[in-house]
DNA sequence: GGCAAAATATGCGTACACGCAAGTTTGCGT
DNA sequence: ACGCAAACTTGCGTGTACGCATATTTTGCC
C-alpha cells in the first residue's frame, strides 16, 4: 500500500502522464524541441490539450520529465539498498553519481542542452530529488529529526543543479582568464566536489543522530 | 566602476525597473493581487506593456521583486560590514535573520501568502541571494575555491527557501497526529534551524580555507 | 554638432497557462 | 445491482509570455 490509493483510477492517470512524457520526447527528439506544440503532444497521446495542462505546467516540463522520471526513484533504490553502514555522505554520493552517469541517456542529455528553456527546465527538474532524499536522510537519521533532513536533502539538490548548471555552461570564450579557471571538468568530477562540500554537514547530523540513539 | 556600465543607459534601466516594481506591489495591495493586470502595471510605470516582459517574465515576479530587491544587497552589506573574526556560519545567519525580521515589510510578507502563485514567485526570489551569499562566502574563503563557495551559497540559500516553505504553510489541520508534530514555529527560529545544519560544511570549508594559507 | 553602431522600446502575432463550468468515469456503500 | 459523491476530462474564455521586425534613443567617436 505505498503508492496505491485507488486502483484503477491512479493506474489511467499514471498511464496518462507516461504516454504524455514519451510522445513529447519522441516529437522532440524527432522534430526537434522547437517544432513541437502542445496539441502535437495532447493529439499524440490521445488526451485533449486542456488535459495537458492538467499533467504538466509547461511545455518543456513534459520533456524533461520523460528524461528525469526516474532517476529520483532509482535514487532512492540506491539508497536503502545500499549497505546502511557505510558513511551517509558516501551513501548518497555514490546512489546520485550512478544515476547522471548512465551512457544510456545519451541523447536525452544532448537534447536538453539545445534551448535555453529546456536546460531550466532540466535544472528545475533535478530538484526532484529531494523528496526521497529528504526521505532516505530522515530515516538514516532515526526520523528523529525531520526538518534537518529536510534541510540537508534541499542542500543536496541544490548542490546537484549547481554542478549540472556549471556541465550546462556553454564553453564560454575564455576572455583573457590567466588560466585561473577551470575548464568546467566532467559531470562525475563536478558532482563529487560539489557533494564533497556538504559532506561534512552530512557527517555531522548522523553523529548526533548515533548519540541520540545510544541515550 | 561596480555597476556602472555606460551611464544614462543603466540609470534608465534601473529607473524603469524600479517604476514597474512599485507599481506592481502598490497595485497589488489597494486592490488585492488577483486584480491586477500586467497591463495595468505597464500603463502605471509608463511603458508598454511589451516592455514590462522585458523586465519580468511574469506577472508575479514585479511583485515579489518589489519586497525582495533590497535584501540581496543589505545580506552582502551585512556580510562584509560584520566582524571578519566572527565563525563564518554565525556572520551568515545573523546577516540572513537581519533581513527576515525587519518589521517594516508587514503588509508585504502577508500579501506573498495570499496566493500560490505569489509563494513560489516569493520562494523563487530568495534564490536571489545566492549570487552575493556567494561572493561574501568566497571573500571569505581567500578566493580560492570558487566552486565550493558557489555551492555552499546555493545550500544556504536552499535552508532558506526551506524555512520560509515552512513558514509559508497554512497550519493545516493535525488530523491525528500524537503530538510529534512540531506546529511550524516563528520564522527567526526556523531560519536557525535550517542554517544551523549547514554549519558543519561551513566551518569544514573555513578550516580548509585557513589551512591552505597557512601552507 | 553630426554620425554610425549598439542598446532599448514598442507593436504585432502566435502559442501557452489556467480558472471555470459543464460532462464523464470510477469507487463505494447499501 | 444501483445510485451517489468524488475524481478526472474537456471546451471555452481570458490573460499572459515571448519571438520577431521596426522605430527610437543613447553612446562613443570624429
Amino acid at each position: 500500500m505505498t503508492t496505491r490509493r485507488t486502483g484503477l483510477r491512479e493506474q489511467k492517470k499514471q498511464a496518462t502522464r507516461a504516454a504524455l512524457r514519451e510522445a513529447a520526447l519522441r516529437l522532440a527528439l524527432e522534430r526537434g524541441p522547437g517544432n513541437v506544440r502542445v496539441d502535437d503532444i495532447a493529439e499524440a497521446a490521445g488526451v485533449s490539450p486542456r488535459t495537458y495542462n492538467n499533467y504538466f505546467s509547461s511545455r518543456e516540463q513534459a520533456i524533461v520529465a520523460a528524461i528525469t522520471a526516474e532517476r529520483e526513484a532509482r535514487v532512492a533504490a540506491a539508497l536503502t539498498a545500499g549497505p546502511a553502514r557505510a558513511r551517509l555522505a558516501d551513501a548518497l554520493t555514490e546512489a546520485i553519481l550512478e544515476q547522471y552517469t548512465q551512457p544510456r541517456d545519451r541523447d536525452e542529455m544532448l537534447l536538453v542542452t539545445t534551448s535555453p528553456a529546456l536546460r531550466e527546465a532540466f535544472l528545475d527538474a533535478a530538484g526532484a530529488i529531494e523528496d526521497p532524499v529528504a526521505a532516505a536522510i530522515g530515516r538514516r537519521l532515526g526520523d528523529a529529526d525531520t526538518s534537518t533532513a529536510r534541510v540537508l536533502a534541499a542542500s543536496v539538490a541544490a548542490a546537484v543543479r549547481t554542478a549540472l548548471r556549471q556541465w550546462l555552461q556553454p564553453p564560454v570564450e575564455p576572455p583573457a582568464t590567466g588560466g585561473l579557471v577551470v575548464p568546467s571538468g566532467s559531470l562525475p568530477d563536478l558532482l563529487r566536489s560539489a557533494l564533497a562540500a556538504l559532506a561534512p554537514a552530512l557527517d555531522a547530523a548522523e553523529e548526533k543522530a548515533r548519540q541520540r540513539s545510544l541515550r
